[in-house]
DNA sequence: AAGAAAAGTTGAACCAATTCTAAAATTGAG
DNA sequence: CTCAATTTTAGAATTGGTTCAACTTTTCTT
């Protein structure tokens, strides 16, 4: 039944988000107005606030987007891992850590992130901790893989180890995204770097 | 050289943290409106914004201290650590999280930590990356101190192993003032266990 | 001790997010 | 085609953090 307000309903979502996309990139979410993107998205400023509970969830909406994607992408790479316990790892953190600025800007990750420990009840701070839980799972999810395969020894707490690096990763990154000058070559070796004494302790 | 106007600075800070630390827990940080704070210290708006930029360095001068009150309990356990690798880090983590609630709520943690991310290059920004930093420094001393004694293998990178438990530990951290029903018992034996593996890799 | 300079204080005005309201437009059912 | 229900709209009102130009107080100089 996708009657005509259906799809009107949908391409004002998508007509908003791409506004908000726009305008965060160019004038950063601060400096992004709602009244701009409202123009841009040729809605009422009205209409956004009944789409979105705040100008937060929109920058929710785009962020759900971008961890989707990556967390698709690791699939792969869960599916069939390198045959090297330390190349699985980089393998994935490196999609999720290259992936990470293909739509959003480091001060968009910057303002989600505040978002999300600030309100972590909001729709959009619960659909990012449940993200967050994803990206674990997967890490999670690629030791066990790598159990079957005997690359991993079979008495390791895998849940733990995927917490330990998924934690570890994530506050990485953070710190990456709170400083404009840090890039991701010198990120990803300083990770690998961390990983190695736990790599070097799981591996038959 | 403590001029009338060095000792009236100093109280107006005093009045300014006391005022804020009273309405923060009381009415939370949205709640304590700049306007009440000043009421309250007995000073003007514009004072305010004389000694803090804005109202997240309040709450920055606050979470400073208590932080820093950390970092000097946790130099006892550095200096003679429990005869264990596995008891040596939970006293010191321990440490950390029993002291956390003692001046600050839950509500507090999660705004100080969001405009440390919002704001990294603010003076509180700054700040708590500075604190972070000390925080996995002291971990890294407490595993060096282990090296010395002889429950940690010399071979072992300290470094990245303080990093790894640091970062996880924080991250763990974050959750836990995220979710207002936590408790600290179920937040310190999930870290246990994420650390087990690391204890068994690095002991002796 | 007077006058000037420096430092600090004040609160009204500003700005942008959000809420609210009443009118206008759109849709789907009968 | 008509009508009732639902949405959208424009814009005014509200709110609370932040700024700023005018005013005070403190300190310095002679």
């Amino acid at each position: 039944m996708s009657g005509l307000r259906e799809r009107q309903k949908a391409d004002r979502h998508r007509r908003i988000i791409d506004a908000a996309t726009a305008l965060f990139r160019e004038a950063g979410y601060e400096g992004a107005k709602i009244e701009a993107i409202a123009a841009q998205a040729e809605v009422s400023i009205g209409t956004i606030y009944n789409y979105y509970q705040n100008k937060g969830d929109i920058l929710g909406a785009i962020v759900s987007m971008e961890v989707n994607e990556v967390l698709n992408a690791g699939r792969g790479v869960v599916a069939s891992p390198p045959a090297n316990v330390g190349d699985a790892l980089d393998t994935l953190i490196g999609i999720y850590i290259e992936h990470s600025l293909n739509y959003l800007s480091k001060e968009m990750w910057r303002q989600a992130m505040a978002i999300s420990t600030q309100l972590p009840d909001s729709p959009f701070g619960q659909a990012y901790t449940a993200l967050d839980r994803e990206l674990t799972r997967q890490i999670s999810a690629l030791i066990a893989r790598l159990q079957e395969i005997g690359l991993v020894r079979a008495d390791i707490d895998g849940t733990a180890v995927g917490e330990l690096i998924f934690n570890n990763m994530n506050m990485m990154f953070i710190e990456f995204v709170k400083r404009n000058e840090a890039r991701i070559p010198e990120l990803r070796a300083a990770i690998r770097r961390q990983n190695r004494v736990l790599v070097a302790a799981i591996g038959v």
